[in-house]
DNA sequence: TGTGAAACACATATCTA
DNA sequence: TAGATATGTGTTTCACA
């Protein structure tokens, strides 16, 4: 269903997306036509399921990243739906995963200041019954990537 | 350094990168070539870092995120660059924060399978003086997006 | 800052193996 | 069915006013 050549397309595109159909066709040696129907293929599947720009969270003062752990004492689907809704549309909250183990649901939050993180806190906990929430501030960002191990 | 108009050019190329200069031009407000000169300006300066194709997990045989956490009993500075170099170089880390408090690093990890992960598990603690590796896996990803709140 | 023209890349039709 | 060739169209880039 994804061969090599799509693979190599993917492994192109993922890192860096102004590249041309020309160069990319000669880089994993097909014609520029073929290359086109796949990328196109590969977009109508969803595979590729977008293409951004990538913005430096310095710059735009986000350069606070927190890592958040919740648990909940609540395992009914209605207080799950409503959690879930509500954070995932909070826009500080950039990666949200619900866990296996001790923690239930891990939050990664972009923000600017220790104070920022704490209007999100609050907006997260408001009207949820939540057993705990433990909160780590990232002191240094070594990597972070969207490139995937292909 | 960067108004409210570059705000919102950011805002609208950080969710969709395949938008025309025209298009963008004209939601934003300004001529074609502003809109231009403005998104040139913000990739010279950096703060658009680079524009990539995202490539969906799943569709790839990635789905299973895992989120490790590392503590050390050496601080030292050779064991640290050591750590950061090598850890970094693997393409299945996608990310990786030095934290605050109790876990000395953050490290998540793209994989297919529980096996797939020992596999990289291996490689980080592979001569590395590591005092506590703790691993959980994520059962469901809720939310997962480049697009920083701006 | 705006205009316009050249360069380039994209999308598609048609043809071939 | 998949790839190659050819071409009209749209977009970007940049010089100049």
């Amino acid at each position: 269903m994804i061969d090599a050549t799509d693979k190599q397309i993917l492994r192109l595109i993922q890192r860096d997306a102004t590249l041309s159909l020309e160069n990319i066709a000669s880089k994993v040696d097909v014609s520029v036509n073929t290359c086109w129907r796949r990328v196109k293929h590969l977009e109508e599947t969803g595979i590729i399921s977008g293409r951004v720009a990538i913005v430096d969270p310095e710059s735009v003062g986000l350069g606070q990243t927190v890592i958040v752990s919740i648990k909940t004492n609540n395992h009914s689907s209605e207080w799950l739906e409503r959690f879930t809704e509500k954070t995932k549309n909070i826009p500080e909250v950039v990666e949200f995963y619900r866990m296996a183990g001790e923690v239930d649901y891990l939050l990664k939050i972009v923000v600017n200041t220790v104070a920022d993180y704490d209007r999100v806190y609050k907006q997260i906990i408001a009207d949820m019954e939540i057993s705990d929430v433990s909160a780590t501030f990232a002191m240094e960002c070594i990597k972070n990537t969207t490139e995937l191990p292909l």
